[in-house]
Order: C-alpha cells, then structure tokens, then sequence
DNA sequence: TTGTATGCGTTATCAG
DNA sequence: CTGATAACGCATACAA
C-alpha cells in the first residue's frame, strides 16, 4: 500500500522539478487534520474551527507553504486569472494610460493584466490574439488596428469576452469603449472657425482606423456647415511623428497655405508642432489628444481621460466573465475642448 | 444517477463550468488513437506517424481544441510562465519605455508580461510581490521603491530569481541593470561648469532613492572638483512634477538664486520647466532623463535608453530561470550629454 | 510508433 | 465541523 519500502516519509516526486514546493498535504500532514481541512482553512472558508484553522496555518507559515494555483484552477474548471491588452505600442502615453486603468481596475477585482504590442501590425496583432488564446486569457481587450473582426467571434465563442477600446470592432458584436470622436473633432474645427479662419488643414493618423475616419467626419462636418470645402488641405496616413511632420511642412510651404490645422492625435500635433517651429510659422492649432507639455507649449487640444477608458474597458470585460453575454454595451466617452493659446490664434496673427 | 436521462454519454462535469472546452482524451477518441499519442501529436514530439498526427491535428481542429494550460503547467510541475514587472506608475513614460523592453523581450522566449503599479509606495510595492509570487511568477522584475529588499530572498529561496532595474537591491544579492548615475550627474554639471558657472542647483526626487543619491553624489564630485560648495541650493524629495515646480520656483526667487539647476529626473526637470515659464527666469538647466518634446523646449539632457533597459533586465530573469545562480551580474548602462540649448546658457545670460 | 497506468496539487462531493 | 475519495486535464514512465 505504501508507495515507500523504507518506513521514513520521502515523498520523492518528481526528478527534476526546479523548486519543489511543499503541497497542501504535506501542510495538513504536519497539522494533523485532514487535506480538505487544509484547503478550507488556507482558503479562508467559513466552516472550520478556530482552533484548528490556526493550526494549519501554522503550519504552513513554517513550510513555507504556498497555493499552486494550476492546480487550484484545474481542480475548480477555471484556467487562468489573466486578462490580456494588446496596444499599438506600451511607449505610446496614451496607450501607457489605457494599461494603467486597465490594470488597478483588474487589480482590485482579483484578476491580473498582461500585455503586449502590435506596433500597429493587424498580422501582429492576429498573431498575439492567437497567443493570448493559448495562454487561455480570460477576456481580451483590444486597441485593435484590425480592419476586420469577425473571425474573433471564435474567440468569444470560447467563452472568452472581447472589449474593444479607443476604436470599435468591426463584423463583431463586442463591448467597446469609445471616444465621441466625431464630436469632439467637430468641436475642434468649430473652434477654430468661430476664430475666423477659413482656410483649415487636416492631418490624419491610418486612414483605415475608425478612430481617424469618425474625427475626419467631424471635420467635415464642421466645414460643411460652415459652407467650406473640407477636402482641400487634407493628409492622411500620418502614422508617426515623422510623417506627421513631412506632411504638416508640405502644408504650410504651400503657396496657399491653410491659416489653421486639425491634427488628429498625439503624434501628429507634435509632428506639426515640430514643422511649425522648423518653418517658424504659426497657424492656429487644434489637437485631438492631450499630452504631457501641451500647457507648456500653448497647445490647445481636443482633451479626455485614457486612464478612465482603461478603467471602463476592464469593468466591461469583467462583467462579461460573469454574467453571460447580456447583449454587448457600446460606451461612448466624452471630450471637452481645453484652450490654451494655439487655436486662438487668429487667421492674420 | 444519470443526469442524462437519454442513454447517451454525457459527462456532465462540472455544474458551472464556464465553457468547457474540449478536453485532449475527446481529441483523442475522435481520432482514435491513445490520450497519450494526442499529447504527442499535439504538442509536435517527434515520435508519430505522420498520418497519426494529421489525424489528431484535424480532429483536435474540428473540435476547437485548445491545450489546458493549467493542467499542462500541472502535470510538467511547473507553475506558470509569467514574469512580473513592477514599477512606480505604468503611465510614466520611462516606466512604460521599461515595459517595453522587457515585453519585447519575454515575448521573443514565450514568455508572458504581467504588469504592476507601486504608485513609489514602498507597502504598496510589497503587497504586490507578495501577490505575484502568490501567483507563482517565474521572475520578479523590479524598479523598487523599498529601500531594504533582504526579506526578498525568500522570493529568491523560492526559486524566483529577481531583477532590479534603474535601482539597485538592497541587503540583496540579485542581478541589476542600472544607470552609470554618478557619472551622468557628474558630466551634467561638468558641463555647466565648464560654461562658467558657479553657482549650481539641485533638485533631486525622493532621497530614499538610491537612484537619487547616486545622482546627487555626482553633483557633489563635480561641485568639489571646482572647489564649489554643493550644498548650497540642495532640494530633495521633490516626487513629481508639482513638487518639483514648487521647489524650483523657491530656489529661482531666492535673492541669490542660482544661475543653473540640474534636476535629477524627467518629472523633475518637467516642474522646473514649468516654474521656469513661470517666473519667466531662465538659468541653464540640465535635467536627467530624455524626454519627448525635450528637443522642441530646447532642453539639454543626460540621455539614455529605458527600453534597452527592460529588455537587458528581461535577458537576466531569463538566464536566471535557466541556469542556476551562476553569481548574480550587475550590468551597468551609460549615459550621454545631449545638448540643446538649455545647459548651454552662460551665467549672465 | 503507440498505449496503459499513474501522478501533478487542489477542490468538490457527500458521508461522518 | 471534519475527512475519505474522486475528479480536473495533461504528461511521463514503462510496456507492448
């Protein structure tokens, strides 16, 4: 009966195991109780006595005890605590703030974040959804640079809740968390027309991300009202600074060149800011974004909070873990217009 | 005793399973081999005929199979592959450069990011290493707040190697990837002094900080060396950029307020900045730490690279979970002067 | 090349 | 309140 000849207590399990770490049993062994009273007590459950709940713990401050949780999962049916965030690029500040929501929301509920980068690939990112899977995350959110989502629905189909941030997902139904794009660029141009100008330039990121498309819309929106035409001083595809740079100096050495810009993102308004200080000329300036200095610099920016859309975007998926799938919420955050000297500055300065 | 009253086979495993997802022996039943030929085909060991694994393949793919991790890690003994990274806040740009890095990094070797904030909380910062190795990461790598890690070995006991990055461990023998700080701090004001001035600033992030003393001791080898008194205009403790605004602002509205300030990190060097535009008072200023825009302010750093950083430090957890302990290695990266205008000020501008 | 039996550390069932 | 025993899903001897 017992697998040991030699009457001693040698569990000997396996041969190379890096660490060995002493078990559950081991812990009730030496406490004198029962496996199960063990688990109860390590795990805080109601029904143990006092006395003996101390015991075991005990014991197992002494070993050194500590839960394995696969072991933990794989007994309960669960798989993983982990939520994965894949971003263009954890540099990005932007980004960086989404992961800091994501992450002290998912802390306080228990669950545990892990990320990676796309560098705004879409194989990139199909590859690391691919890995993600495996790895048996339990919910996905995604700044996704995909065009097209609906072979993710396999990936919900396994349980697994996928949250969109910053842009929507497309063929899918999904949880998302969204910025009142459109909104918020139309604010930006209306600014800039009630300043008097006439002649506005715009500069988009990836013209095949939602988020770019929804703030050009708002563009023209406001143009159009205005009686402009919007397509006039228009770039798009402005991925980096660099190109939002190259493309911000081609505008403003142009003969006719526009009295005001709406750049669309971080990197763009400081790709123009960049080619304004190089030109050193100064049209009016609205940014989509906030960032770090553009107080300093006098920028005037389409404002909002990234860290509360990280915060949202992991409530959204930890409440799809629970409850099943009761329709998948759409929350559109809002943004607010900060002035700060760069889109005040008037058509003839 | 049947739940299915039909006679068909139904497992009928667990009462709440999430989605329980097709398990290897149902693979394996549909191809018709052996549990134990599945795990092989599967996970592509060598021994199988190739029709055997295709055969596998193809049903594991029908059934949507996806390998347990848990179970896997379980069998194999091992617990996780995970590597924790804690730093100070997620959202500041030099903690997310690491974060970079270190992804980068892990990810080339399979391994999996999970992520951390200690909002520079030493408790806080504890807390978290206790969850993570709760969680039975593989490595710990740490930007750390705490300023005596010799209850870390336990960590390390537990066969949990730990890495420190931009600061050292202390009362600990781990493997490190720091900043060459004294000598940056040392070029820095080298150079102000090499512009002619003689009365020097400083303002430092919070003195616990190893990082912090580093950068001061070579402020005061450079002061000395010019047979200066460094201890004239010293702020400590200045943690973020408000602080740092409101020591800066004191220091420049002294009767005899300095003609220059080194400022000990980007936060730093971002609130002098400010108080700086403020007073509009413009000594020649030095700050640690790249940071973006700090080319277009015209501000002359001691640079480096935080993302070589994470993934140097992300190389030593790796090798440390490899080989056992071969002496833990300090690894040392330099810094370089980048001149831009603001260091360049002379005394009396 | 393939299959069988057994164990990994925990939790759940259900009876004491 | 406590305990024996059977899962959990996979991988590893060791045979066949």
């Amino acid at each position: 009966m017992a697998t040991d000849p030699s009457g001693a207590t040698s569990p000997q399990p396996h041969p190379d195991r890096p660490h060995s770490a002493p078990t559950l049993a081991q812990v009730a062994e030496r406490a004198g109780v029962s496996l199960k009273t063990a688990s109860r007590a390590v795990n805080g459950e109601p029904r143990v006595a006092e006395a003996t709940r101390e015991r075991v713990l005990d014991a197992a401050h002494q070993l050194g005890f500590q839960l394995n949780r696969a072991a933990s999962l794989l007994a309960r049916g669960l798989t993983s605590n982990l939520v994965g965030l894949i971003t263009g690029d954890l540099a990005n500040p932007f980004y960086s703030a989404v992961a800091k929501g994501v992450e002290q929301e998912l802390r306080s509920h228990g669950m545990q974040l892990t990320v990676a980068s796309s560098d705004e690939e879409p194989a990139r990112e199909r590859g690391l959804i691919g890995e993600f899977v495996d790895r048996q995350v339990r919910a996905l959110i995604l700044v996704s640079t995909i065009t097209d989502h609906s072979d993710l629905s396999s990936v919900q189909s396994r349980g697994i809740p996928v949250v969109f941030v910053d842009r929507p997902g497309v063929g899918i139904d999904a949880d998302s968390v969204l910025l009142d794009n459109r909104r918020g660029a139309r604010d930006a141009v209306e600014h800039l027309l009630a300043a008097g100008h006439t002649s506005i330039g715009f500069i988009g990121d990836l013209s095949r991300l939602d988020t770019h498309r929804e703030r050009f819309a708002g563009f023209e929106d406001a143009m159009r009202a205005a009686s402009l035409d919007p397509g006039r001083w228009v770039r798009h595809d402005a991925h980096d600074v660099q190109a939002a740079l190259d493309e911000a100096r081609d505008l403003l050495t142009q003969p006719d060149a526009p009295t005001a810009l709406f750049t669309s993102n971080n990197r763009i308004t400081i790709g123009a800011l960049r080619a304004m200080i190089e030109l050193d000329a100064w049209p009016a300036l609205v940014g989509f974004d906030d960032f770090e200095l553009a107080d300093v610099l006098g920028v005037t920016v389409v404002a909002h909070d990234p860290v509360e859309m990280g915060r949202t975007a992991a409530r959204l998926a930890l409440g799809a873990m629970d409850r099943r799938h009761e329709g998948p919420s759409g929350i559109v955050l809002p943004t607010r217009l900060v002035q700060r000297g760069s889109g005040e500055r008037l058509p003839r300065g």
